[in-house]
DNA sequence: AGACGAAATGGGGTCCCACCCCGTTTACTG
DNA sequence: CAGTAAACGGGGTGGGACCCCATTTCGTCT
C-alpha cells in the first residue's frame, strides 16, 4: 500500500528525486504515530527530529501544519469514502445519520482530522482531491438521496452538515460519548 | 465602577496592596483591548508589555491564560446574567431560544468568551462565580421553564445546551451568520 | 516622621518553537 | 563517470511561556 508511490507530479515536470519520496513517506509515517500520541500539536520540529530530517526539510515538505495533517489523513478520509458508497446501500434516513456520526466521532478522537477536514475555512475551492472535498462530495451524494425521500429539511445544506460535525468534534474532542450525544442532539432538534 | 475595587480576599487575609490592585485592573483593561483587536490568543508578553508590567507579574497574577479571560469576560457574562432575568419574563419557549442565540453570537464573535465559558472542560466543580458558572445557572433557569411547558426534549440538559452553543461558536468564531444558521439548525433538527 | 518587614515587582534567563538562509551533499542524466 | 539541478540540514532569527531572585515599594507601628 505504501511501496509504489505515484510521482503526484504537479502536472507534468519530472518527478521528485527518491531521496525526496523517502523522506516524505517518512515524515506522513512519523507524524501519524505522534499525532496519534500526542494530538494534533505537536511541534513540527519533533516530528522532523523523530523522522531523522532538518526542520527545514520538513518545511519544504508541508509549507503549512495542515498541509502535513492533509497527507496524514488522506488514508483515513479514502476510507470513509468507501464507506459512503457502502451507506448508499442503506435506507436513506440512516444512511446520511450514520455517516455523520462516524465522520464526526473520527474527528472527535482522532484530534486533527477536524483540522484537517476544516480547510473551508480558507476560503479555497474545495479542491476534489483535498480531505475535505472527498468528504463533501460524500455527504452531497448522502444528503441528496435523503433529501429525495423528504427525510431532511429542504433548507440543509451539505455544508451545514460538515459544520455541524465539525462544531461538535471540536467540542467534544477526546470525548466520543459526548460527541455522539451532542450531535445527535443537533440532529433530532432541541425541541420535540 | 472600576474606582472602587474589592478586596476579593481569599476568605479573610488582609486585602492587597494598591499597586497589585493597580497592575490588576490595568493588565484586565489592556487585555480586553488587546483580545478585542487582535483575537484571544493575543501573546500574554505583549499584553504585560503594553500594561507596563513585567511578564513575571502577570503570570503571578494570572496563573494560566484561561484565569485571565475569566477577568475580562467577566462584565460581559454578568450583562448576560441581568439579560436572563429579563428573557424569564418571556414566553418560555421563546426565552431560552433566544437565550441561547444571544450567548452564541456573543462568544462566535469575541473570540475567546467561548474558551472563558470553555472552563467546564477542565472537569472543575463550576464555581458559581466563574464565567461558566454564572451562565450555566442562568441556563438551568430558563430550561427549567421551558421543560415545565413542554418546549423541549425532557432529556436535553443544561450542559447540552452549554455544549452545543460552544460547539457552534467554536466551529463559526467571527462569522455570525454562519453562528445564528448553524444554531437554529440544531435546534430546529436536521429532520423535518 | 522614620524605619522595618512583608508584598510585589521586573529584568533577564531557560527552554521550546516556527520558519528561513545558504553552503554542502546527493541522485539522476548523458 | 563527470556535471548539474535537486534536495538536504545545521544553525540562525525572532518570538513566546514561564521562572528566579535581587531590588523596590507599600503599609504599619512606634
Amino acid at each position: 500500500m505504501e511501496r509504489e508511490v505515484a510521482p503526484v507530479a504537479g502536472h507534468d515536470a519530472r518527478p521528485q528525486r527518491s531521496d525526496w519520496q523517502r523522506n516524505h513517506e517518512q515524515l506522513v509515517a512519523v507524524a501519524a504515530t505522534l499525532i496519534d500520541r500526542d494530538g494534533a500539536q505537536v511541534s513540527l520540529e519533533k516530528i522532523a527530529r523523530e523522522a531523522g530530517v532538518g526542520s527545514a526539510t520538513l518545511h519544504r515538505h508541508f509549507p503549512s501544519r495542515r498541509a502535513l495533517l492533509e497527507e496524514v489523513f488522506r488514508a483515513v478520509v479514502e476510507r470513509f469514502r468507501l464507506r459512503a458508497d457502502e451507506l448508499a446501500a442503506d435506507d436513506p434516513r440512516t444512511g446520511l445519520v450514520t455517516w455523520l456520526e462516524e465522520l464526526t466521532l473520527s474527528a472527535a478522537d482522532s484530534r486533527g482530522l477536524t483540522a484537517a477536514l476544516e480547510a473551508a475555512a480558507d476560503g479555497e475551492p474545495p479542491a476534489a482531491d483535498s480531505c475535505h472535498g472527498m468528504v463533501r462530495e460524500a455527504t452531497v451524494m448522502l444528503l441528496d438521496r435523503a433529501r429525495a425521500v423528504g427525510a431532511v429539511r429542504p433548507e440543509v445544506s451539505p455544508d451545514d452538515l460538515l459544520a455541524l460535525g465539525t462544531a461538535v468534534s471540536l467540542a467534544t474532542e477526546g470525548d466520543p460519548a459526548a460527541a455522539r450525544r451532542l450531535l445527535r442532539l443537533a440532529i433530532d432538534g432541541v425541541r420535540p
